[in-house]
DNA sequence: TATATATGTAACTATTCGGTTACACAAATT
DNA sequence: AATTTGTGTAACCGAATAGTTACATATATA
């Protein structure tokens, strides 16, 4: 199965889940706690961003803590920034397109 | 389904897409020559890609032509954005914890 | 020591995903 | 008019997803 920073940041939970590690540090059911969804499914959710790297985990007594390794965010930041420059551009290249077929009518009506 | 532009990026194959579109307008069958999936395979990715409001489509004659929208990366760019300063601390908290566990044996040596 | 707590995991389910082949159909070409 | 080309889509398939409940196990607490 693929397992990378794309496929566990599609899931929305995962997502959520990273979020409120970026800000505290929290144990498994701490985490839960959070969920509508169940413990066991939190789990697998956190099994996930463990195997991309995404969290680390520290056992503590009974307790796992698990930790946010922001930096394995950043391939996702990179693929995503390199279009940047396409959409500062301010203008899609469906917009281009449009403009383009304005442009094209412009020029037929002058040459009728 | 979940159809939002984080669950687009999640395959490597519409990320491929989405490269591709970026350099320049291409019909479907032009995008589906440069892989090796079926053509009904990606136009089921361009259907999801549409649907999340990436690309736009063209019909020109009896070609589609597929347009990059890349203003509809954004949010997941301000997303990945988000956690830059975190990372850019230049330690994770894994890292940060780790530390923290030496400074405290260091600490504790010293009580001995 | 008995109990409560934190967690893992197996087994199961329904749905989605990503792919295929086969066929339909409209537009362009001969 | 017949053929080729570009594309949509239905039907199917196996694997992955995201969830559940039930049970196991190790640690902490009473």
């Amino acid at each position: 199965m693929r397992r990378d920073v794309f496929q566990a940041i599609a899931d929305p939970v995962r997502r959520d889940i990273i979020q409120l590690l970026s800000q505290k540090t929290l144990s498994i059911n701490e985490i839960a706690h959070q969920f509508d969804v169940s413990r066991p499914a939190i789990s697998k959710h956190l099994k996930i961003l463990n195997e991309c790297g995404i969290i680390d985990i520290q056992q503590q007594g009974r307790e796992r803590y698990c930790l946010i390794r922001p930096k394995s965010l950043i391939p996702a930041f990179l693929w995503v920034e390199q279009y940047q420059s396409l959409w500062e551009e301010k203008i899609d290249s469906f917009e281009a397109y449009l403009k383009q077929l304005q442009a094209k009518s412009k020029n037929d009506n002058k040459n009728e």
